[in-house]
RNA sequence: GCGGGUGUAGCUCAGUUGGUUAGAGUAUCGGCCUGUCACGCCGAGGGUCGCGGGUUCAAGUCCCGUCACUCGCGCCA
């Protein structure tokens, strides 16, 4: 016989009945009715019933046992009676009726309770994450994780992607986030840097010629967190050679559709082929964000032309000092009170806008002091240019346009929050495309890349010498599914002539571009192919599809919100011996915090001045 | 860097207008119970009310500061 098992804990069935098994696994629930004791024996796969009576000589043992202790039943199984079974469990028609238990490893009282579905504080969850990770909830997140992974292989497989991996350590790159840096101790004085992405290595590939690349990246970005952003995350990176956007969007559309289909539970998803695809400067128009829920029904429209001249003297300043009226409608919302109103005015304010301004409807009368200075007469034409009905409400964001979108686009998702508009059951993507090449940056007062230097711009050359700089669009593209940025991808720029004249245009020479990107620029002077790709981002995949508000549920070991292993104890001080080595020689403060931390960590198993330090009167 | 929320028993939470010995559930320990499956019943232990200061006869409660966690803004394609 095996030593720890015959079967898993879910294996058994009333097949089974009569035959000798052996189970290990975690106490997982006990059940003491004195002369009979149930224990719930659970591992990885389920649970099985154990019992014990005074018959048993493992009774005496298997009740002193506290929960999570870990136990090898010998046994045998049983039929239970009609009225026992439990139909809630796989194995509920048996139980293993126990003859002996030897106990693998003792529990101590624990600081989370691994059978229930209460929610914990996410330190504690963090700390013990080893014990969260028992818990049902996460250990599915993180094995519905494992699936989605093996399921974007073997598609991209399918597809006659090949997978690599890419350097870990790498150069710092000046654009974008920052880097998490990596001391050199060969080089004193320089610094790898973790990778934001495999960016330079994959566009490198399609230049090396394989065609058709794809990995399970790990990035990092030194940056602060959000409910769904983590310093280091994964991404399904991709790249392919000699195509279009249009090629992109066909390669890819299939996996997310597949992926989503296969693992969404039963919720419908935008076809494959079929995802729609939104200029982002329609995009920011009707949906206040590059980023938008389909799901929500509401469309923002520009009525700014209705204010030039108003009885309402606000807006008509603001649009005749070039902002925007922005209008958000709030459908049947007859019923609601002047407090449903005014509480979303009060948030506005409270999120830092000037307020949201508003006009209610209640079959057909107008209300609220925009509509009374407005006119009726003028509210009524911009309601059948806006199609709304005689029940309609309507929220304004007003302002320079950058602001009002934005309000605008938080209001729309309050509002459709608020009226429980959201269409559930449903995964809805969407491409958002002709991003703009660049951007007015009005602290800089300059002309500056709007996002992706590299990305090939719509008219190549030709654009970049005509166009007026901020009219040019890139071939760059978002997928985004239910208000979440999944991915940004682009066509690259491979060629040289057109990379220089682009970042001429932000302002940089010749020799700026050569000194940051050297060696991508020879790259593409030795023949490169046109190529482009693309990102989706996994644990945000697999955050949709587990239902989880927040990145960290689906993560094994994530880092907390100030990006710290409250387990392991990383970031940690580490020893003077170890900075030597890497030619580091800490600031006043960062010297303090070390000989605070000292004390503490020195006693931690976990940390690197634990053992190695040496006394002080040596450093 | 800024703003919101939270912080009371190992854990989840309640705690009224400032008022006597700070409660409940769960976990732990002890006792009872032979068919439960969130078993039930009886009992016990367990508290620097995040920390520091202030107001007051009196502070978990009010004020100031500070720390931790979290959500958002900035930041991050």
């Amino acid at each position: 016989m095996h030593a720890y098992r015959t079967h898993n804990c879910a294996a058994l069935t009333k097949e089974n009945v009569g035959e000798t098994v052996r189970l290990s696994g975690w106490i997982h629930r006990k059940r003491d009715h004195g002369g009979v004791l149930f224990v719930d024996l659970r591992d990885h796969y389920g649970i099985t019933q154990v019992v014990a009576d005074e018959d048993s000589p493992a009774l005496e043992l298997l009740d002193s046992l506290k929960l999570e202790s870990v136990i090898t039943i010998d046994g045998e199984v049983k039929a239970r009676d009609a009225a026992a079974v439990n139909p809630n469990l796989p194995t509920g028609e048996i139980e293993v009726f126990a003859r002996s238990v030897t106990v693998q490893s003792h529990a101590n009282e624990l600081p989370l309770i691994v059978n229930s579905a209460e929610d914990y504080p996410e330190d504690t969850r963090l700390k013990y994450r080893f014990i969260d990770l028992r818990r049902e909830r996460v250990h599915n997140n993180i094995m519905l994780r494992n699936r989605v992974i093996t399921s974007l292989r073997r598609r991209m497989t399918d597809q006659g992607f090949s997978e690599f991996q890419t350097p870990i350590l790498g150069a710092s790159s000046p654009e974008g986030a920052r880097d998490y840096l990596v001391p050199s101790r060969l080089h004193p004085g320089r610094f790898y840097a973790l990778p934001q992405a495999p960016q330079m290595f994959k566009q490198l590939l399609m230049v090396a010629g394989f065609d058709r690349y794809f990995q399970i990246a790990p990035c990092f970005r030194d940056e602060d967190l959000r409910a769904d952003r983590s310093p280091e995350f994964y991404q399904l990176d991709f790249e392919m050679s000699f195509v279009t956007q249009e090629d992109v969007f066909q390669a890819i559309e299939p996996v997310l559709a597949g992926v989503f289909e296969e693992f969404g539970g039963g919720k419908s998803v935008t076809p494959a082929g079929e995802f729609p695809r939104i200029p982002y400067a329609d995009s920011m128009l009707k949906y206040g964000t590059d980023k938008p829920d389909l799901r929500n029904p509401i469309i923002i429209s520009d009525v700014s032309h209705h204010f030039e001249k108003s009885g309402f003297g606000i807006f008509e300043k603001i649009v005749g000092g070039g902002g925007v009226v922005r209008a958000i409608p709030a459908p049947e919302t007859h019923e609601k009170s002047r407090k449903f109103f005014d509480e979303m005015n009060d948030w506005a304010r409270k999120e830092g806008f000037s307020g949201l301004g508003y006009v209610t409807r209640k079959q057909g009368e107008f209300g609220g002091p925009i509509a009374k200075n407005h006119g009726p007469e003028e509210m009524a034409k911009l309601y059948d240019e806006l199609g709304l009905g005689e029940n309609d409400g309507l929220f304004f964001a007003a302002g320079k346009e950058k602001d009002a979108v934005k309000l605008a686009g938080a209001a729309r998702t309050r509002t459709a929050e608020n009226l429980d508009l959201i269409e559930q059951g449903c995964f809805k993507f969407c491409w958002i495309v002709d991003f703009p090449m660049f951007e007015y940056d009005e602290e800089l007062k300059k002309i500056d890349f709007s996002h992706n230097p590299f990305s090939m711009p719509q008219g190549e050359m030709e654009a970049l010498e005509n166009q007026d700089p901020l009219e040019i669009k890139a071939w760059q593209y978002d997928i985004v599914c239910n208000g979440y940025e999944l991915s940004s991808g682009a066509i690259r720029n491979h060629r040289p002539d057109i990379m220089y004249k682009a970042f001429e245009i932000a302002g940089y020479t010749q020799a700026d571009v050569d000194a940051n990107f050297g060696g991508m620029i020879e790259a593409f002077k030795l023949g490169a192919p046109p190529h482009g790709g693309s990102a989706p981002g996994i644990d945000r995949i697999v955050m949709l599809l587990a239902d989880e508000p927040n990145i960290r549920e689906v993560i094994a070991f994530p880092l907390n919100q100030r990006a710290q292993d409250l387990m392991m104890g990383a970031p940690s001080v580490v020893s003077a011996r170890q900075l030597r080595d890497v030619h580091i020689r800490l600031s006043g403060e960062a010297v303090d915090v070390n000989k605070n931390a000292t004390a503490a960590e020195k006693t931690d198993m976990n940390s690197n001045a634990a053992q190695q330090d040496i006394p002080p009167q040596d450093r």
